[in-house]
DNA sequence: TCCATAGTTCAGAAATTCGGAACTGTTGAT
DNA sequence: ATCAACAGTTCCGAATTTCTGAACTATGGA
């Protein structure tokens, strides 16, 4: 498996982030990982409801996430740790994620 | 030409807001348009300074940005009227679009 | 009426996304 | 050591989306 690439803080991109998070599964998954106290793995978070996310799609979402900045993601034994990082992101962009996630009406907390 | 249609405020999606602005030069034609005192027309917002879109792009980019409810668009005469609907968007979504366009470094009145 | 201008629509090439199937790396059991 | 089970990744073909030149439409002026 190739390693996994995490932007530094100072290259993330405004648009890698807007692009990661217009998609509601994306924001789904990384509204249940900024709520979640543990560390969400992967399967974990496939579970949409309505709907179950195939695998590879999946591990596609994460990779997005993790390559526009949202998140971190490293593997402890067999499964996939991941985490926000919202709080360096609120330090380059202030404001913006929480914005964001008050739009669609997912901020963590609210019902 | 075919009516063009705007979503009323209430059907305003974050996700095609997301998506209209995850394109930087979509971003640099809001940003125009956010900042203009007058009514920006597309051919005036055509020009990037590194690159000059393409007008069939151009008019996509218009299109994208009214059906996300981010602009008005109106015939007058031979051109088109863009305006912003960012008083109302702020209403429905407080803060985004600000952030956003903070996040870009593109606030109307920054350097 | 005819021309110029502003912008839209069309169409095909190029790029992206989606997801099933095959694969990789890790752990635990035999 | 070998094997099986499991979490997640990679591969690849199909479907969708994006891009843009060319053709077209609508409006106003000469």
């Amino acid at each position: 498996m190739r390693p996994l690439f995490h932007p530094a803080l100072e290259d993330i991109k405004p648009e890698a982030i807007l692009y990661a998070l217009s998609d509601p599964e994306r924001v789904a998954i990384y509204a249940k990982l900024a709520g979640a106290s543990s560390g969400g793995t992967c399967s974990a978070l496939a579970d949409l409801g309505d709907r179950v996310i195939p695998k590879s799609s999946l591990s596609n979402h994460f990779k997005v996430l993790r390559e526009s900045g949202l998140i971190m993601s490293e593997r402890q034994g067999v499964e996939m740790r991941n985490q926000t990082r919202c709080t360096e992101l609120d330090e380059r962009f202030p404001g913006l994620i929480r914005a964001i996630l008050t739009a669609y009406g997912q901020l963590p907390g609210q019902p």
